[in-house]
DNA sequence: CAATAATCGAGACGGTACGTCACGTCTTCTT
DNA sequence: AAGAAGACGTGACGTACCGTCTCGATTATTG
């Protein structure tokens, strides 16, 4: 993160040529690309590189392997991914992100979160930056509002925020994973309502 | 599918030396260790003939590929497992199922399933011996239980069976899967109740 | 050989399934069917079984390895070829046996030969074998001749039957090995005349 | 053929590293110590660059086949043989280079090149390179002596410069190849002197 | 005529080497 | 110092034959 660097007047900069940014935006391209077409398995650095234009040397001077690079490239395309934001009551909030849902994980975008799912089974750090990266910063908003009506008594008792979210979307995850049924509107509705009905108190 | 043959009082082999059942199960066997200590893609099919004290090109011949003889694996590993059954009102077999779950899940074979469920992101055919192996043989209970439970008038109106599985096991998975959070006994059942009041009519 | 047992009046005969004379006909003739299209180094066991018609067992119950079923076929293409034989003064016959070559060598048997020259170089078995039952009986007539010419002081002094053998035959086999200059009649006539003219005494 | 680049100032090499000229002679010798302890059939590649310690992707790169390989290994050898060279009439010049030939042929450069014989029966551009980087050449100069004492009329008519040379020759390479005969001195000049015999006028 | 025994075709077996591919590292010249 | 290019040693890939084995079926001699 040179973001510090380039905030100070004076870069005090290290010697000899600098990276390519070109370079690595090439590489990260070239990876998400590869990634949606093959599989995590079948990606290849060596494609990686060609594909970039640049050398194998390159792509491992800057990530040490297959997950690292994986997982920089879903950073990458996660950091332009807007994060949908609501207030109100955690019921619209939440049925509000769960609604969002659906366009996402069928974009390309999703093809690549499976892929790092499935990947991640065996790399604990891919899991790990998925879940640091992707799961948290979108469980942190309704993980709030969700405190708060557990507090003001609004949600049934012994439930914490996590449960409750996860009640939300493992549904929702088992239909992205493992079932190959459909992952409609409609079904997220009939999700949210019926958990809904769960939480009152 | 050998049909005719066994229709046939005598049955007729084929001829040439026959398939030596022992170099099956050593394979399997094999398959199945470094499945559990290696994950899916470190599994590599030399090691796997290695261990078994078998040819590479016995493994070849039966199976053509890695994801074949890791369904094989994971199937025969599969039928040694009990099928749970209960009977009574749907919301105890339900709940028997799942409190049935976290155990099969901490055992060996849980590692096993994730690998697959992993792998399965990548290989489709592996994700389909999966469903078809795993998942519908235990839903398929449930589900009846919850069609008879549903023309009863016992659960809200809107609902169908796969939906309501879903709700049941879909946090269960993301925690499996996804979540590193720990699978106890304790959230099973706080899922269950919450699910249970949501069905509600 | 089993010479002695066909002289006896009464057969004695081992019990069980004698061998098939089909089956070992048909392998050396597979066999050489190969050898002129392929070479020694391709020629393997397992296409000459399937040629055949005939089980790989079969073939090694009875020649224990490729040198052994190339010699056999060799011989046997060898046994069924005319030996040639010339009466008269050791010119005459050693000038007919010479003019005999040219045919030979250019026949499909000429391709066999030059194999299993080639094979002997490394397999010493197959190059003994060459020399007892191609060259030997082929030089024993011609040293017979030249042996009584020698007594009787028709040769220059000083050379023995071998080496005048070798005079005649070494050009014919340098061409036919090595040089890919034709083996014509011609040239055969040559070589004769000129060797014949340095053997005067 | 870089002749552009040799007639340019600059000679402009070809990007990426180059190619390792200690692996290149590792290899080679390997292949030349395990041909001449095992033959042409028993050489083989992984051997080859296991003792040379080099990947076998590396032997691959630069031949593309065992036959390219031994072509190689045997030009390599060859070109630090010295090329005998003789003055004088014919006579004396071929007899110094037949006499030549006896220890040539005991060395272990001997036992190369019955193999290279062997191997180039079924290889025919084994063959051709043996007869390019070793036969001519030393024909080249017997032939032009040769053809001088033609002209001069020194030499019986009718004979070509290379029917000559087989003459002399093929006696040799017939015990080399076929005969296990000694190769020795007294028998090269008993050829010598008669194929002279043979060849006055 | 049954029992015994060696052969037959077929083809699976544990192996070894093949030639290919990608790995992650390195060595060159260029920027 | 980083870039592209590409050779390096390594090791797994999936294939092809090796020579051996285990089947059921066949064909002879022996009791």
């Amino acid at each position: 993160m040179p973001k510090l660097a380039e905030n100070t007047e004076v870069i005090s900069r290290k010697p000899g040529r600098p990276r390519s940014e070109k370079a690595r935006k090439a590489v990260i391209q070239s990876t998400l690309e590869l990634l949606m077409s093959s599989g995590f398995n079948d990606l290849n650095i060596e494609s990686v590189a060609a594909r970039a234009g640049v050398g194998k040397a390159t792509v491992y001077r800057w990530w040490p392997n297959k997950a690292e690079l994986v997982i920089a490239a879903f950073i990458s395309v996660v950091e332009e991914q807007l994060r949908f934001s609501s207030s109100g009551p955690f019921e619209k909030a939440i049925h509000d992100q769960m609604k969002n849902w659906v366009p996402v994980y069928r974009s390309p975008l999703g093809q690549v979160i499976t892929t790092v799912i499935g990947a991640g089974q065996s790399e604990p750090e891919i899991m790990e930056a998925f879940r640091k990266y992707w799961v948290e910063p979108r469980r942190h908003e309704a993980r709030e509002s969700l405190r708060l009506a557990i507090k003001e008594g609004r949600i049934h008792s012994g439930l914490d925020p996590d449960t409750i979210i996860d009640l939300f979307y493992g549904p929702l995850y088992l239909r992205l994973l493992i079932t190959n049924a459909p992952l409609t509107p409609a079904y997220v509705d009939l999700v949210f309502h019926t958990v809904i009905r769960g939480l009152r108190p």
